[in-house]
Parts: structure tokens; sequence; C-alpha cells
DNA sequence: CTCCGTGCAAAAGGTTTGCACTGGT
DNA sequence: ACCAGTGCAAACCTTTTGCACGGAG
């Protein structure tokens, strides 16, 4: 077996692990879009993630999906990707710099660093992309989040409200 | 004047430039959404850049914010930033890894690099941030857009579908 | 004067919510 | 058997589009 299969099981056996230790049950759905994200090498949207599995879950729908992928960020088995999308956002500041983004309210800042610009670019040739800039998000907790039970993990979250 | 100040002007003054070069209209409302930008430090929504210049210019539509928004992104005076929002993404890869980021079309792959994820964490004390963890977006061009005249601006290129 | 930009309203996505029913544990 | 998960439909919110009018060059 494939050092691939061995790492797909292993990441199944942690959702699993999860969902017992959260005493959340493991249905069809959940199981099927868990699959469907981990058989994917890009960054789904919810509906990929549908269109890939409504074969083998017939007359499953796309609120299962939106609920099942929001849960399992819950349980930290998979992430929601920052993407230039839908509830666009705007910078006035066009100069090489970075960011800081809270994890837990999404609240992002830019960030400047000398340091941090000095970075040399790495070699991505082999995926055949040309790169051009690059920026650096720096992840944790804001100083209001801070202040907030910073280990609360789905329970007591605030509703995201994108600040 | 102050630092700041200056910086101010000289950006008014090269969205005026880009303006004449282009034969695009200086209107009021362009100045008014330009400088709300500038006003802001952090990164606004569209609502929130309407909400800032609605008084200044009674009866302004939200349209025109979209618009003019998406045209100083064209004109290279401001950019859309990468944001956790709406249209989710998500990724069953929850270690830590980097991603490679189309700037014509938007596509987004994971992207892993050792020598990158050796980088110090800087630091941000100053922000009031709690840095846990970061992730480097590399930006330039994918396979597929390298193929198409790279340096087309605005025009010839392609509706975004978000691939 | 000529266009392009703007405002309005409607349409087009994408996401969330309430409720009754089903299916894991 | 119990309670959380699911499906459906409607509500909600953001973004896009078509059209007629008005203002910048």
């Amino acid at each position: 077996m494939s050092k691939v299969k061995l790492d797909r099981q292993e990441k199944i056996g942690r959702l699993e692990a999860k969902c017992r230790e959260r005493r959340i049950p493991m249905t069809v759905q959940r199981r099927a879009i868990f699959e469907a994200l981990l058989d994917r090498q890009d960054h789904p949207t919810i509906d990929q993630v549908y269109e890939d599995i409504k074969d083998r879950i017939p007359g499953v729908s796309r609120t299962t999906v939106y609920r099942t992928l929001e849960t399992f960020v819950d349980l930290g088995v998979s992430r929601k990707t920052s993407h230039v999308a839908a509830m666009a956002r705007f910078d006035g500041n066009v100069e090489h710099h970075h960011h800081l983004v809270c994890v837990r309210c999404d609240k992002l800042v830019d960030f400047d660093d000398p340091a941090l610009s000095r970075l040399p670019l790495p070699d991505a040739r082999r995926t055949g992309f040309e790169i051009k800039d690059f920026s650096v998000y720096l992840e944790g907790l804001c100083p209001d989040c801070k202040k907030f039970a910073p280990k609360a993990r789905g329970a007591n979250r605030p509703r995201k409200k994108l600040i």
C-alpha cells in the first residue's frame, strides 16, 4: 500500500477519533465529504465538494455540505483557506507588505517587516508557476480575541462576523 | 505637513495621473472612494467603504462602489486582499503549508517548501497580536495563464471565475 | 457634443435558518 | 429511545447586469 493511501487512512482515523471524543455521530455524509476533500489536490468550493459526493450519496443536499465542512473546521481536521473571493476586501496600499490575520474573528491588518520582505523567492519551477511576488500571512490572535478564553474551540466562539 | 499627509496626496496624485493616462474621467465618486480607502488602516469591505462615503456623496449607490473599486484594482492603485470569506474554500491539509496563487485567474494550490517553513516567526509584539503560525502566499501566473499574453491588464482579461 | 460613469431595480449567485423527519449511538 | 444530523424550502446577503440619464473631457 502506498504512502499516500496510508496517509489517507490515518486522516480518516483522526476524524473518527475526534468525532468519538466530541460525541458527535460519524454519518455516511460526513465520511463521504471528508473523503472527497482528501481526494482533491486543490481547494474545492462547497459546490465542488457537493458535485463530488452527490453520486455516492444520492439525495444529499448542499446544506449538509455547508454544515459538515464547518464542523470539520471546528474539529480541526480541515481548514478554510484565505482566498480572493466574494465578500471582497480592498487595500489602498499597493506596496509590498504582509498581513496579520486573527484566526478567531478573521480580523486582517497590514504588517510591514523589512526582514520578511528580504526573503528570497523560493524555487517553484516544478509547479509551472511563474512567481512574481509573495506575502506572508501571520496567523494568531488579535488583541481583542486574546482577552477571551484563547483555548475556546467551537463552543463559546462568537458567530463570525468578518470584522 | 506630516509625512502621512504627503503620502496621501502623493497617492491621490498617482490616481489622477493613471486616470488621465487611461482617458477615464476623475469623478467625485472616484475621488471620494479612493480617499475613503486611504483613510482606513484596515481592509474595508464594499459596504464599509459605502458607509464611509454615503454622507459626503448623498445618493451614491453600492453599485458604484463595486465598479469603482474594481477599476482601482485594474489601475493598480488598490488591491483585493485574500481573505477567509464568503465563497468558502476548504483544504483537507491541516499541516503547515504554503500557497501558490495565480494573480490572473485566482487559482490556488498548495506548495510545500521546508526552507520557507523554517522562517522564524517575526516579532509582532508591537501590534498586540499573538502569532501562532504563518503561511506564505506566492503570487504569480499559473501554467495556463502564462500561455496568454502575460502583460494583459484589464482588457482581454478573462472574467474571473474563481477556478 | 460625445461617451462613459452613475443610479436604480431586478436578477443571479452563495449562504444561512426553521422545521419536520431520519438515522447513528 | 434519544438526540443530533439531514433535507427541503424560504430567507438573507453580496455581487452582477441592463437601461436611461447626467456630467466630465
